[in-house]
DNA sequence: GATGCTATTGAGTGTCCGACCAATAAGCAA
DNA sequence: TTGCTTATTGGTCGGACACTCAATAGCATC
């Protein structure tokens, strides 16, 4: 007879409810996998029934949808964030940072979630959508930081677009083995997307290297 | 009362069945994708009941990894076969040549077998296990044919290992869209592994594209 | 303090999954 | 032909899943 009492109900606005569902479902992901997010999972986080989320999300797969968009947006605007108007940091810094950030812990939870959202992209159309949508984002703010580094005369490349997407190939392709993990590859293989980028924008060996603190 | 009649029975050596079993499975893996690997499917493919699927393969995550093995071997050597004493092409030929398969359909689907068993290796040991050999057997057999270059004088390289990783980071990065599909991108992105290797290997440029037949 | 809207619950449906196991029959060997 | 080994069946079990919907109760408004 432990809990015949029914449970307390907290009502919250829909907005709020929403914002947390979402928030729930993102962190889930990020953890554990896209395929995590069940009804049950979520309404047990919250502290609330399954049928919570259906109402708010009638289809799973649009939460599933939602949670990547959130996750793969917060970690774009942590890693490339847009320039303000007085940040003072020089393009070239803002990309050393951006490898530098890119090889931390917390970036390879993320890169185990492209890889989740990628492969869950064959079933889910809904996500396919914002997977593609995700992808060009970081193109655009990449290739526009790039624009930005050679109007400053701090890069040098044909054509920023395309030096962006080459960076980011190989930013990939080094990725694919966040969960397989024994990777260590050596110095010559892991360095490969800042010699890319170094290659690709005109800058000399070691130049986005991270400043060491000597 | 269609079926009521016994299921009229074949028996097979168990080295057979298994082998159909796996053979089964790895066509499911490359069509459907690893996850379409299930008792019920598999059976009903060799038109057999679910139990003696489960009677080869007490665990189903034995046969999905053995599945994936089987498929990724077979692509591997019909795209980099091991040089026969007496085969007449050059490694620059051979390499040419995988560069050209390397864009076909049928490996579209192996692209997306990839991404598929990274992405499930995050929760299958004995998968992992079988990812990490199969990337360490596409590493060796592209660095013996680099080294076999290296070794006629038509590549040059620092380390002919490095030099195999580096292109294999490229091809994995270029395929991590495989089942996102609309990348379409320029031909400056799409010749990227082309290029890499070119540069990789001290060849002139364009000297790995596939034979115009004009 | 009463009222009404609606956020939330509780309970149930149907599907698919892996795993398990005793009973059965195919086909080889004697 | 008879027997025996064992490949194969058929049925069952428990668990996880998404989805549905009438009933319930917070809580803002009056």
């Amino acid at each position: 007879m432990s809990s015949s009492v029914p449970r307390k109900r907290i009502r919250k606005s829909p907005a709020q409810r929403r914002a947390e569902i979402v928030e729930s479902a993102a962190s889930v992901a990020l953890n554990e996998g896209l395929e995590g997010i069940t009804l049950r999972r979520i309404g047990e986080q919250l502290d609330v029934r399954p049928g919570l989320i259906s109402h708010y999300f009638p289809a799973v797969e649009e939460l599933v949808a939602e949670a990547f968009s959130s996750a793969a947006t917060g970690e774009l605007d942590t890693l490339l964030p847009i320039a303000g108007e007085q940040d003072p940091d020089s393009p070239v810094r803002r990309l050393s940072r951006f490898f530098a950030d890119a090889t931390g812990d917390s970036y390879h939870a993320v890169s185990k979630l492209w890889i989740n959202a990628r492969h869950l992209s064959r079933y889910r159309p809904v996500l396919r959508e914002r997977v593609a949508a995700q992808e060009a984002a970081w193109r655009e703010r990449l290739a526009g930081l790039i624009q930005e580094g050679v109007a400053r005369g701090e890069f040098r490349t044909g054509d920023p677009y395309v030096s962006a997407i080459r960076i980011i190939v190989v930013i990939d392709g080094l990725a694919a083995h966040a969960n397989t993990g024994n990777a260590s590859h050596p110095p010559a293989v892991s360095r490969m997307a800042i010699t890319t980028a170094e290659t690709e924008l005109g800058l000399r060996e070691g130049e986005l290297d991270p400043p060491a603190d000597d």
